[in-house]
DNA sequence: CAAGTTAATATGTGCAGACATAATAATGTT
DNA sequence: AACATTATTATGTCTGCACATATTAACTTG
């Protein structure tokens, strides 16, 4: 074997953006000239490429070739964990306890937000998270019934709805978003801070095949900062 | 050709995990057994199989073999674009304001930030962007001059110094946070709203080859959402 | 039995070749 | 000149095949 991995090549093409070789916006040369130029298969630069462009560094089509991208858009990832794990990778220990619990007709606006008819029935579940006793995560989340049959018969006291609903109902869609909410009076209390503080909150909906199946906002006590690499 | 594409794979192995077929913590096929229950390469499997692993819904390691991960850990990626182009996405009109521009000797917060040395010189620009002559983002930004030199002859009166610094470092690595924070009086006054008002706000360093080039806080205007697809 | 060695196995990656597909460039037609 | 048609080209993907590597299982050996 040549000894060529695709990584190399990557780390190659790197250098060259840096070093204002090859700068945002021009075209680079072809699989077939780069694979030439390393003495390797064009598969291996294809591989180097590819994966470079899904991160948006590089700007790929067919016959229009390979550019470096204008102003690349860095793509941040972060793990969305279970509560559970989370809490747990910071050396805390576990715990939650169920705030309230309820089979309610859904409100308007969850009604809205989910898009459930006038007489969807839904669970409501109000959770407190903790980290060493320390409260650390205050949920809200609405369950869509008729979409998870088997949790009239889940028991929350051992696992989370969270945990449970991963379990099973697993692989599904939806979008999430992180928002800043100056804390009010339920939050303030279970967060055991003051009325007005600014909390970092994400609010999750989860979709099987188009249907909603639950909506959650988490409100993270104050001086919570979600943080990575770039 | 079979016909049979990875990502075809893909989708049959999403089925059989959300049917519960293969359930979470369980083993699946080899690359071998699958490739021949499709009648494919294996290469195609591997793809299919080593894509879906970068996700976290399945977890591989040689020898041992592909399981469904037990909770999978979901990966929410967010597109951290040039200022200007994000409010042009949403369909604004970009404009930015420079509110203070002075050389300084770093203060010692960003020294330890930063991890300058005593005498480091710094760059401090207090930044107003506006969509639709609203306020929209308040940029707080710390430049290591000795880290970027061409810096001291570039003209920010046309480009963003968010801008010029993609264009003229591109590629750098660093790390990238999101918090919410009470608003001060100079976030209040810039962003022309009230102090206390919950601020989403990221944070975000940046480094080439260990080195720290820039350290800026971005205060979004209230009401601000960050969302994304999962 | 414990510890070290060897074999077996699933994934990781590379290679050469082929055809598919999208987008551009060149060409011909009215 | 405007438009439709036809090459051309770079990327996208699949196929078999080979060897690399990590890790577990099986097998020695003291």
């Amino acid at each position: 074997m040549s000894g060529i991995t695709y990584q190399r090549i990557q780390t190659e093409v790197l250098h060259r953006i840096r070093a204002r070789v090859w700068r945002p916006g021009d075209l680079i040369p072809s699989e077939v000239a780069l694979a030439a130029e390393f003495g390797c298969a064009r598969a291996t630069v294809n591989r180097a490429l590819r994966e470079l462009a899904e991160t948006g560094i590089l700007e790929r089509r067919r016959k229009a070739g390979t550019r470096v991208s204008p102003d690349p858009v860095h793509k941040a990832t972060f793990d969305i964990a279970v509560i559970r794990r989370e809490i747990e990778a910071l050396g805390g220990v576990y715990r939650h306890a169920i705030l309230q619990k309820a089979h309610v007709l859904a409100p308007s606006f969850i009604q809205a937000l989910m898009k459930l008819d006038i007489h969807a029935e839904t669970l409501h579940i109000r959770t407190l998270h903790l980290s060493n006793d320390q409260p650390y995560l205050y949920e809200d989340r609405w369950i869509n019934m008729a979409a998870v049959p088997g949790i009239r018969s889940a028991d929350f006291s051992r696992v989370s709805v969270n945990e449970w609903l991963v379990q099973n109902a697993p692989l599904s869609g939806g979008e999430i978003t992180f928002l800043a909410k100056n804390a009010d009076e339920a939050e303030a209390e279970a967060l055991d801070t003051t009325v007005g503080k600014a909390l970092f909150v994400t609010e999750r909906l989860t979709r099987i095949k188009q249907v909603s199946v639950t909506f959650v906002r988490l409100a993270y006590a104050p001086g919570y900062r979600m943080t990575t690499r770039l």
